[in-house]
RNA sequence: CGGGGUGUGGCGCAGUCCGGUAGCGCACCUGCUUUGGGAGCAGGGAGUCGGAGGUUCGAAUCCUCUCACCCCGACCA
């Protein structure tokens, strides 16, 4: 194995962006301008496209592949839980939203609302659902009368539209696609612990699929959901330095149930509300999958995640050696088809160096390169996308060599985000010192914070770093791992007593 | 809503200051030679210059208005 030389042409000898119908090349760095580096590679990987209407976005084949895979893996951990997935409508009553004081406050200002349907002005005007806890409890209400109905545990993939003022692609879109479950239970013990338990399913798919390592704790009043009693998170490292909110999970109390009489009889005949609880990841899953992982030369994909896990690149100089390549090719992969998700590029029109760059660029983990000298040989070159190690495997020991480069590479990848956010994680005692750390780059920061929303909004004001998560206690059965322990301290703001750091971060 | 930027073949751009009837690269099509890290030559097709109005013999270019999108900030997953 050997590291191959920086490709990177210098900015003279390189083409300008090319054309669209095939891969381009020149990836903004991420060293020049982290926001262009990430449209760069969501733009030329074709995960997706900007629409004609603003915010908006098409998620193209490369990039819905990719959220299929993931809804897949969370979809099976979701129902392994004990839900069941079900639809609800888009279309909202107005009056729904208004129900709960705190979460029409939360959202109204970003709601898409039809007044028109049928050429007729409507009764009541419809709110496009920029999230579904009103009308499904609305349903829950409806369903739910005795104790032997809950708990109650389902879970929808739907699109949900969020007007929001500045978007992003994947990161914030006035559309997006995600999952929420919505849960109903008998006392609150039972909701805290599925709000819990899920968050925990996040944590899990966010490592083992995302090779992505997250803090989680629990948010602030000032980052909590509007409605609920608690919100809970995973917060992940972006390369920047910046924190991103990749799930969440709320505690809802009682507040929707007693705003929509979500109420049961148990076994005293005594009528109770329900305890309930919602939790949700999306779209921007793809967002923090490319910040995690990718390089400057493009998309670099998990391969537990990634749509297709290995590429082959046939090698030729004659139609002769071609027809030789191509059926060796065919007898070696034959038996790969079925183990792996592997594409063999025969296209004709392309060089093979090309086509290398090509699929580094759309993040396909493993690649096979096999030309004549590998014929003849009874072999092929095997090449990983995240560090570009190349190795002679003999025919016999292809597969087993994918195996184990897909594997080093899931857990690699894991290790080296870690090590990433490590080495910009940092702990402070002082708002001086805080001020001058996050005056250069990024960092996630652990100071300690009194409580007071007050102090946490001048922090804020002050610095652009808000509480990205107070981590959870030993105490409560849930660690935060990598959080440092509970230490008194002074809160950054105030000054008055602290009983733990919390992490602070600018954010997405 | 503020600040900045961009609208010219499919994509990326030049041309705009200084008006003269549209050009380059890539992509695409054809042919030949090529193919172990982004090939070469030859030929070809493709653009009412974001829109509207105005100035002028003549406007991509000057003037007025307008629309759209992107980036940075204030709201948020």
């Amino acid at each position: 194995m050997r590291p191959l030389p920086d490709r990177a042409a210098p900015p003279a000898a390189r083409s300008p962006a090319k054309g669209a119908a095939m891969s381009e090349y020149g990836i903004t760095s991420r060293a020049k301008d982290f926001s262009q580096w990430y449209l760069d590679i969501v733009l030329q990987a074709e995960l997706a496209d900007y629409s004609p209407v603003r915010g908006c976005m098409v998620i193209r084949p490369n990039g819905y592949a990719l959220w299929e895979r993931m809804q897949r893996a969370l979809d099976e951990m979701i129902k392994a839980t004990g839900h069941r997935n079900a639809y609800f409508p888009l279309f909202i009553p107005e009056s729904f939203l208004k129900k709960e004081a705190e979460h029409v406050e939360g959202f109204a200002p970003e709601c898409a609302v039809v007044t028109i349907g049928g050429g007729a002005r409507l009764e009541e005007p419809l709110m496009v659902r920029p999230t579904s806890e009103t009308i499904i409890y609305h349903m829950y209400a409806k369903w739910i009368k005795s104790y032997r109905d809950l708990p109650l545990l389902i879970n929808q993939w739907a699109n949900v539209v969020r007007w929001e003022m500045r978007t992003r692609l994947f990161l914030r879109t006035t559309e997006f696609l995600w999952q929420e479950g919505h849960t109903a239970h008998a006392t609150p013990e039972e909701a805290e612990e599925e709000t819990r338990r899920m968050l925990g399913v996040y944590r899990d798919f966010a490592e083992q699929w995302m090779a992505m390592p997250v803090y989680l704790g629990r948010k602030t009043d000032r980052e909590k959901f509007a409605g609920a009693l608690r919100t809970y998170s995973i917060e992940a490292f972006m390369q920047d330095g910046r924190a991103l909110q990749a799930g969440t999970s709320h505690n809802l109390g009682d507040n929707f149930a007693r705003a929509f009489e979500v109420k049961f009889q148990d076994e005293q005949q005594q009528w109770r509300y329900c305890w309930q609880t919602s939790w949700g990841v999306s779209t921007r899953l793809i967002g923090a999958l490319i910040m995690a992982h990718s390089d400057d030369q493009g998309l670099v994909l998990p391969p537990r995640l990634a749509p297709l896990e290995l590429v082959v690149v046939p090698i030729w100089r004659s139609d002769e050696e071609r027809g030789r390549v191509l059926a060796y090719i065919d007898e070696i992969a034959g038996p790969l088809r079925g183990r792996y998700r592997l594409h063999v590029d025969d296209r004709e029109q392309f060089k093979p160096g090309w086509k290398y760059s090509e699929w580094e660029l759309k993040g396909v983990p493993l690649r096979l390169e096999v030309g004549p000298r590998d014929v003849e040989k009874q072999g092929a070159v095997l090449v990983r996308r995240d560090t570009r190690a190349k190795a002679m495997l003999a025919r016999g020991e292809i597969a087993a060599g994918i195996d184990a480069a897909l594997a080093a590479m899931q857990r690699e990848l894991f290790e080296r985000a870690l090590e990433r956010r490590q080495g910009r994680t940092r702990q402070v005692g002082d708002y001086a010192e805080f001020r001058r750390l996050l005056e250069g780059d990024n960092y996630f920061v652990w100071a300690p914070w009194c409580g007071a929303s007050a102090c946490e909004e001048r922090v804020a004001e002050e610095t652009k770093a808000t509480i990205r998560t107070v981590p959870f206690e030993e105490s409560q059965g849930f660690s935060t791992p990598g959080a440092p322990p509970p230490e008194k301290g002074s809160c950054l703001a105030c000054g008055e007593p602290s009983p733990r750091a919390v992490l602070w971060a600018k954010a997405y």
